[in-house]
This record gives C-alpha cells, sequence and structure tokens, in this order.
DNA sequence: TTGTACGCGTTATCAT
DNA sequence: ATGATAACGCGTACAA
C-alpha cells in the first residue's frame, strides 16, 4: 500500500519529484471502489448505479483526474490516434484538409497525429515513421509514397493507409483526392478552347530530396495536353525548388517572358507564383490579361483581391479533409477492405486574369 | 512460448486478429539477446558492444520493428509530447507558430500535438483535457486561458505552461509574445501622430463562448490610447463572432461608413477584415487612402497585393514558435522554474493604405 | 452491479 | 557488457 509516491508525498520537503498525476488508483480509493468501476463509470456509464457513479464523479473531479491514454491505449490495442503527413503546414490549403479531418474525427475521440514533410521526401520517411511509433489506427499521406522504404513501412505496419490530394498511378490501399494530371490537361484544353495557340506554364522543379509532385504532376497534364493537341511544349518552365512561392513565380515569368515573348497564356501550378508572376508583369509593364493570360491553382484568398483577380482552379479541400474522415471512419468501422478510390473533383473559377489571344507576339 | 499471437499466426485463416507489429521481444529473440539489450541498442548505442549491436539492429531491419512509443512512455514517464492549443490552423500565423515550435522540437525527438479551439473557450477546455489525457511534457497556449476550469486543469497537471501570442494579466506560469493592447495603443499613437482625429477601429465581438481575445486586447488598446488623448471613441465597431474574416470586415466597415461618414481612419484589428473593408470602400467608390486610411494587423501575404497595399502591424510569429520550442527545451532540460515573461515586439509596415487626413467629412 | 487477475510493450533497477 | 525482474496505468476477460 505504500507506494514510492506515498514516500515521495511524505518526503516532499526532501525536493523528492512532485506528486504526478491522479490514477484511476487514487480514484478508485477515494471513491471507494474498485479500479474496474471507476474505469467503467468513465467510459461506459450505462453500466454502473447511478450512486456509485456520482460517487465515482465527485472523486474524478476532485482529484482533477484525466485519464492516461497511453496505458489506456497499451491495454486496449488502440491508439486513437490518425496520422497525417502533410507537404506543409503554412498552405492554407493543406491546412483545411488538417481542419476537415480533425472535425470528422476528434467527434469519435481519435487525435490526428499532424506532421509535415516541407516537401522533402527523406523528412516524409523519417515522419512516417515516427508516426508509426505512435501506433495511428490509420495514415493518411499527402500524395503518392515514392520513396520505397517509406513505402514498405507503410505497407508492414498493417494499418489502413489513405494517400489523398493526388491519383496515385500505384496506390498503397485507398486514395481520395484530385487527379493533378487530369487538371493539367483541363486548364490546357480550356486554354485552347479559347484559342491561344502559344502555351506556357511555370512549375517548381524537383532539386534532390526536394519535390513537389502534385505541382509536377499538373505542369506534365498540361504538356501531355499541348503535345496531344500537337502544340509546341518548349514554353514550360520548370525552375526552382518547392515551395512555390511569389518569389519563384516572378523569377519563372521573367525567365519565360525573356525567352519567349511570343506566349500569350501561362498556367502557373499554384496561385502564389501565379501573383508573383502577374506582380513581375506589373513591373514590366505588361497589362495582365491584356498582353498576357495567367491561370492559378488552389483557389487561394490572395487571388481574389489582385487586379486582375485570378482565375483559377479550385479543389475543396476542406471537404476533401472531411471525406477523408468519414473513410477512416468506416475503415475503423469494420467495412469491407477493398480499396477506396475516390475522385473529388474540381471547378474552374474564372476571374479577370485570362482573356483573348493577342494578334502578335508580345510588344506588337 | 506460445503466445496469442503465435495462436492467430497458425490460425490467419479464422480471421482472427492480423499479426500485429513487432515488439522488442520478437527482436530479442531474433538477435539472442535480452529485451534490454535491444532498448540500449537503439537508446544508447554506445553502451553495447559494437557487433552485438549490429546483430540488434539487424534484426530491427529484419523484422521492420518500430518501438512503441506508449509503452515507452508508461515505463520511462516521459511522453515526448508537447501540447499546443491554438485558436485555429487556416490562419497562417499560427499556422507559422506551430511550424516554428515544430521545428525547434522534432530534432529532439518531441512530437507536438496540436489542438484547435476555433475560438471557442468550452472547446479550449476540452481540448486541454484532451491534450493532458497525452500527459504532454509541456503544453502551450494561445493567449490566456480564461475559463476557470481550464486553468485549474493546467494548473492541476503539473506541466510547464506557456501562455504564448499575447501579455496576459495573471498569467499561469510563463508568456511570450506580444502585447496585443500595446499594439492597439501603437497604432492609435501612429495615427495621431499623423494627424488624424477622427479614428475608428473595427473588431469582433465576444459572442457567448466565441471570442478572440488577442484581436479584442487590440482594440482595446486602440479605445484607451484614444482616450488618453481625449479623442471621442464612438467610432470604435465591434460586431461579428470571431473569426473576423473578409465579410465581416465588409460588413464592419459598411456600420460604419454608415453610421460615421466623417471617420477619417480606421484600425482592423486583423487584416483580413482589412482587406474586407478595403473591397467594401472600392465598392463604394471611396478611395483609400485619400478618402479614407485602413490600418491592419499580421502582415497577411494578402495585404501584400491588394491596391493600394496595406498599411500593417507585423509579428514574427515563425520565431515566436522557435523561441517558444527553445524555452520548452530549456524547461525540461532542468532550469529553474522562475516564470519567464518575453516580449518579442512588432513592426509597423507602413505601405500604402495610410495616407494624411481630409479637410471635411467624407464625400465634401 | 462490482471485483480480481492478468497482460499490453517498454524502461529502470539491480544483479551478474 | 548483458540479463532478470519489476514496475508504468489501464482495459479485457472472467468470476463473484
Amino acid at each position: 500500500m505504500s507506494s514510492r509516491r506515498d514516500i515521495a508525498a511524505g518526503a516532499g520537503a526532501k525536493g523528492l519529484p512532485a506528486p504526478r498525476h491522479a490514477t484511476i488508483r487514487d480514484v478508485s480509493r477515494l471513491a471507494n471502489v474498485s479500479r474496474m468501476t471507476v474505469s467503467r463509470a468513465l467510459n461506459d456509464p450505462e453500466t454502473v448505479r447511478p450512486d456509485t457513479r456520482a460517487r465515482v464523479l465527485q472523486a474524478v473531479a476532485d482529484l482533477g483526474y484525466v485519464p492516461d491514454r497511453a496505458a489506456g491505449s497499451l491495454a486496449s490495442r488502440r491508439s486513437g490516434f490518425i496520422g497525417l503527413v502533410l507537404p506543409t503546414l503554412t498552405n492554407v490549403n493543406f491546412a483545411s484538409v488538417a481542419h476537415g479531418l480533425t472535425s470528422a474525427l476528434r467527434a469519435k475521440g481519435f487525435q490526428v497525429l499532424i506532421a509535415y514533410s516541407e516537401y522533402r521526401q527523406s523528412e516524409a520517411e523519417a515522419q512516417i515513421r515516427n508516426l508509426l511509433s505512435h501506433r495511428p489506427e490509420a495514415i493518411i499521406v499527402t500524395g503518392e509514397v515514392y520513396s520505397p522504404a517509406a513505402r514498405s513501412l507503410l505497407l508492414r505496419a498493417d494499418v489502413p493507409v489513405i494517400e489523398i490530394a493526388d491519383d496515385p498511378a500505384r496506390a498503397i490501399q485507398h486514395a481520395i483526392g484530385v487527379s493533378n494530371h487530369a487538371v493539367g490537361r483541363f486548364v490546357a484544353r480550356h486554354l485552347i478552347e479559347k484559342g491561344f495557340t502559344r502555351l506556357g506554364a511555370i512549375s517548381s522543379m524537383p532539386q534532390g530530396d526536394l519535390v513537389d509532385h502534385r505541382g509536377g504532376a499538373r505542369c506534365n497534364g498540361f504538356e501531355d495536353e499541348l503535345r496531344a493537341h500537337g502544340l509546341p511544349t518548349d514554353m514550360i518552365m520548370r525552375t526552382g525548388a518547392a515551395p512555390f512561392s511569389y518569389e519563384l513565380g516572378a523569377s519563372a515569368i521573367s525567365q519565360l517572358l525573356d525567352s519567349h515573348p511570343e506566349v500569350e497564356a501561362v498556367f502557373c501550378v499554384s496561385d502564389l507564383p501565379a501573383v508573383g508572376a502577374l506582380m513581375e508583369c506589373q513591373r514590366r509593364g505588361i497589362s495582365v490579361p491584356r498582353d498576357l493570360s495567367l491561370i492559378g491553382f488552389g483557389d487561394f484568398d490572395i487571388g481574389r483581391v489582385t487586379n486582375p483577380a485570378l482565375t483559377t482552379v479550385q479543389v475543396d479541400f476542406l471537404e476533401l479533409g472531411r471525406r477523408t474522415g468519414q473513410l477512416v471512419l468506416e475503415l475503423l468501422g469494420g467495412a469491407d477492405e477493398t480499396a477506396r478510390m475516390v475522385e473529388l473533383g474540381f471547378n474552374l473559377v474564372e476571374r479577370g486574369s485570362v482573356g483573348v489571344p493577342r494578334s502578335g507576339p508580345l510588344g506588337s
């Protein structure tokens, strides 16, 4: 009956470890019941008599008892964790995914463990390993997992894996999101239908470990569609490292304008570089959309207030997060394990940055 | 020797639970050492002979063993978790805090547990309780914790508590951030020095549970400074519920302009409503800054591309996160427990949305 | 309705 | 340098 804790409490003045958290045992003693009754009163209130339950709850309140989930997980073999690997947190679309996912899951008592890779494959792998050490009940990764080590890690872990925000060529298990390649093709088709023929794009470029797969896929889709129409693809600029920012957008469009002044319309694989490109055009006295059309991706707020406002492709990332959460719930609820593939789709948001084809090259 | 695992594996066809994770015991058997040696090889490599270590590591790799941190936490009494409670994730400044904090901590093996309240006190309390169940080694909350229940929860938890992003009147323990009240006063003083006398502000309003303390504090500081200068404060609009968005900014400025057309300069307690206000002005044909000056807070990207670009007050939230991480490390590293109070300061970013006082009322 | 015994996977402690 | 054993705090299974 005389635990270390008791000793420490008795010898408090000696600077021994401070009294720690109340345990379920402390509560049980105070309420004059067994530990199991406390556990039940908390986790399955119906099964304990109202007055005992009240006593227990009172003791819980008095002691400020908060159950230890690590211990609970160990015993129940359910961690209550859901792992989420994002490229970055400081991108409102990915933050929305996290938000949507969390809101779908927290009511069910799950805790989302958020990790991010800063667009580094090696870091993604490290994060996945770290996540796995917390024994998540499901793990959600953004886009395809390219590193073989990471893939096998996931495979062996024997937890549901959901890949989001892209359409993986070789899905590990489940996938929910949007085809970035299809987005790129759609944008190309859209511009072609508008009559443009001198089409360009700006995208980041894989730099060793650092790669934006989704942006790259959009760029590739764009390129493929140009090819399919027999259009030249030499105005597709891949430059700079992810994340693709304002500054990179500005410098990419600079390079493009310098080398290909004839370009009429440019697909920026994200609104962020699109805004940077727009600013650069203003600096150069190039009028958008009269002289040059620009189209982005992501429907970031910032694109709504530029002048002109940015035409862009929108994907409902909040909903993506929510749907992912629902899928997790299904999967953990004992649904069959057949691979789910959900395509969420996207919308064109036409604003002011796309005009009509010029007759000649820039400056004519 | 015949555990449930063995049985399940043998009877796999019967649909029994799938084979689970490899345990330290599995590794120890494969490497022909005790569990403790495995543990040491992983956590304290120096203390095991190179050849044994190699055998262990090989077994770890072969089995794809990933340690179970819940079990480790239980035994070591260190969770490795750091709790973070934010108002929201989908605000780049708060996301930056999370980012900075994470980057400072993850190298040391800590996992940041991110929770957000959506500006609801009751939710913040629930989140704190939930966080506490994971036995974080430190807990970081945004701004003051106002609910007494939440405060006592934190106090009893006996973990370092750091309040960030404001200067709490009654700090629980440590605090690091910026005085929002001082920001408000500074902005008022700045505008007064520019010669403005008809000053207004727009801010959200506490709606029951829903409250933006930091925005409110900025608004109060602004009001206090006006008072100190004997200026009228009836053009300070508190309206709408947090989070204070574009739409709210637009409607708030509408109300202000309708009721007080004489207003010359308006402090928007965040750039987001400031941008909304700016858009509304454009709709109404009110020229900013000629007819009306606007100043925001937060230095959001969006304020850089509006026309005019937004004058604002900037706080380095990424650095705030990093510093908080360093403080956590100190505190956990056995530094003395004296309360730390760190004021990070702020900068005025002068762009185009603040002009000079008009001679008469709007429209004259 | 309530209680007992055991095990979850790991680390700490002490022994060898 | 390595091993045996006992916690860590809780839930499951079963007994009363």
